[in-house]
RNA sequence: CGGGGCGUAGCGCAGUCUGGUAGCGCACCUGCCUUGGGCGCAGGGGGUCGGAGGUUCAAGUCCUCUCGCCCCGACCA
């Protein structure tokens, strides 16, 4: 394309909504513009990287035999009320009526649909293995979209879905899918990181998330320095339980008057005591009703995703504040194991067993207690590993020790089980002519978010440095001086070439001053940049410059073309 | 949902405290000039000051309500 022709509103100055890099740079490359909040419009720039995400992702699922479909974006209520998740998804699905009053949704994700359509489909074991997906918009009404790409509210997704006989075929697609996932983000030039991930509300029992490593992430994932452990720090386990300290004489149980002091870091202050002496305790309600006392130390953090696994619930929420009085006898802030008035369960973290001379809320307003010994005092406890790791943890498969890195969640693969087949009846019967509920997987890649977290990972203070596959144009020829004939029919020569060849290239064949053309070139991150010149041109030859690299290599005119034909071709290869 | 911030030209902002003819930079249009990293000069167009109501002789500015956007937290996967 020549740019004169071309819709790409470049911006000088960072729209003020923008906070982290990816929103900025997009906006300023003019490939986005938001409409509101988490929506946005996508211009012809934004478009093209958008689809060479979805080619990447249609290649590689394809070639690993899954097939495309397009389900339909406004959902009917009843498959989502068979499945149980119109009550239970919450405010983030965007509900309507049409003008008959019926109640539809804007799909947040189809495993309701698909299910659907292959139950009304499928009958024999034969029709299985099945592996379906889409490319399409879905919308989440997310409490606070932000970020720009990164958490929109309308997003495209790349959402699969297989369907299998038993769960070992099953699960030979989940490794499938997952090896193609390593190829696609592989092929977009990435550098990411599978991680185990915790399998949330969908229910399910096995999940890897693939995160791209960027400061920027949102997520938290620990990754051991000596093997290939990787887990998301929700779910990551600890290898060898912290000790607990003790002290050498053991004292006896005393009050201790903490006015006002409820936080550990406020008592840990006015009794002047590391956190690591305190008993954490924390009160939850389990599967909306019992009520369970958590113990983690005072310097450590609870993850919900493990507390849930230790005690093998569906849910669990931290108790209010009347609930809190009600086992406790005390207001928040002055809980602790001793003196509980209601007899409940409680369970500890590893590194709580066996701790001495430690302190912990008496259970009494204003009240802490001092010398608490767990063995003697509150003996009966369940351990579990109850805590978020932190950098230095053991690592859980091996002698190593973990790192925490930060990381943009844009793929996760899923094993399912039957949960929806069951609900919505999609059964198939098997050689022996019974019928079995059909055993699913789902596996979702976040198409724009890829496209952000591209940038996030891809950038420096110029704009954003594209990797090849992804680039809206692999190459931009600069001519300096449009008005100058030479230069403009040595640019127009090698731009005809260029797309005779099948490169995609921009002609920037504005009268701009030769600045503005770089600046711009550099904001929108073109890989190649050909600059058409009087001073080379004199010599007979060009400058290319590759965008990540600082300085321009001279080549003769006549190899140009079969030169940069040649970086762009290898490049792609590369990936 | 709780806390905080911000809405003035396409973008970035000043003006609001202390009411009195709506400004600056960039971008845009015209002309000249210039052409290797966001040139220079001259002229010009563009605003229901987010919206509604109120106070006042007079409201961008004060008051009430409301809508939108951003950040932190809670929530959610």
């Amino acid at each position: 394309m020549r740019l004169t022709r071309m819709f790409v509103p470049t911006l000088r100055e960072v729209p003020a909504e923008a906070e982290v890099v990816s929103h900025k740079l997009l906006l300023r490359a003019g490939m986005i513009r938001q409409v509101a909040r988490g929506i946005y419009d996508f211009l012809p720039l934004g478009v093209r990287v958008l689809r060479k995400v979805e080619q990447i992702v249609r290649e590689e699922l394809t070639r690993a035999g899954a097939q495309e479909i397009l389900l339909p974006a406004v959902c009917p209520a009843e498959l989502w009320q068979a499945s149980g998740r119109w009550d239970r998804y919450g405010k983030e699905l965007l509900r309507f009526k049409d003008r008959h009053d019926r109640e539809f949704c804007f799909g947040p994700t189809h495993e309701e649909v698909v299910t659907d359509l292959v139950r009304r489909e499928i009958r024999s074991y034969r029709d299985v293995p099945l592996n379906l997906f889409q490319i399409q918009v879905k919308f989440r009404d997310e409490v606070r979209p932000r970020f720009g790409l990164m958490r929109g509210r309308e997003f495209i997704m790349k959402d699969g879905y297989s369907f299998h006989l038993d769960r070992e075929d099953c699960e030979r697609e989940y490794d499938a899918m997952f090896a193609a996932y390593r190829r696609i983000f592989d092929r977009c030039g990435l550098q990411y990181r599978p991680v185990e991930a915790d399998t949330g509300a969908i229910g399910g029992s096995r999940s890897h998330e693939f995160q791209v490593l960027a400061a920027s992430g949102e997520d938290a994932i620990v990754s051991c320095t000596q093997c290939d452990y990787a887990a998301n720090i929700e779910k990551a386990g600890i290898g060898v339980p912290t000790p607990a300290a003790r002290v050498e004489a053991p004292a006896a149980l005393a009050d201790v008057a903490t006015p006002g002091q409820r936080t550990i870091e406020e008592v840990a202050t006015f009794l002047k005591l590391s956190a690591d002496r305190f008993v954490k305790t924390l009160l939850y309600i389990v599967d909306g009703s019992e009520t369970v006392v958590v113990l983690v130390r005072g310097d450590h953090t609870l993850s919900e995703p493990k507390l849930k696994d230790a005690l093998g619930a569906q849910t669990v929420a931290l108790a209010g504040e009347a609930e809190v009085e009600a086992a406790t006898g005390a207001p928040v802030g002055f809980a602790g194991p001793i003196g509980l008035v209601r007899a409940v369960r409680i369970v500890a973290d590893h590194a709580l067993v066996g701790i001495s001379g430690a302190v912990t809320g008496a259970n009494k307003a204003d009240t802490h207690l001092t010398g608490v010994d767990q063995a003697r005092d509150f003996p009966d406890v369940v351990a579990a590993d109850l805590r978020v790791a932190e950098t230095d943890d053991a690592c859980p498969r091996c002698e190593g020790r973990v790192t925490l890195q930060r990381g943009i969640e844009v793929g996760q693969v899923f094993y399912l089980g039957t949960k929806y087949s069951t609900a919505l009846n999609a059964t198939v019967l098997d050689a022996e002519g019974n019928e079995r509920p059909l055993e699913m997987g789902t596996y979702g890649i976040g198409v724009t978010r890829t496209m952000a977290a591209a940038i996030e990972q891809n950038h420096d203070d110029a704009g954003i440095v594209w990797p090849l596959p992804l680039a809206p144009f692999q190459v931009v020829i600069v001519p300096v001086k449009w008005a100058e004939e030479r230069l403009r029919t040595t640019a127009q020569r090698l731009y005809d070439e260029l797309l005779a060849l099948g490169v995609e290239v921009v002609l920037d064949d504005r009268d701009e001053r030769p600045g503005v053309k770089f600046k711009d070139a550099d904001l929108i991150g073109y890989p190649l940049r050909v600059t058409v010149g009087p001073r080379a041109l004199e010599r007979g030859a060009v400058e290319l410059k590759q965008r990540r690299d600082a300085d321009a290599t001279e080549i003769p005119v006549d190899e140009a073309v079969a030169r940069i034909a040649a970086l762009v071709r290898e490049g792609l290869a590369g990936f």
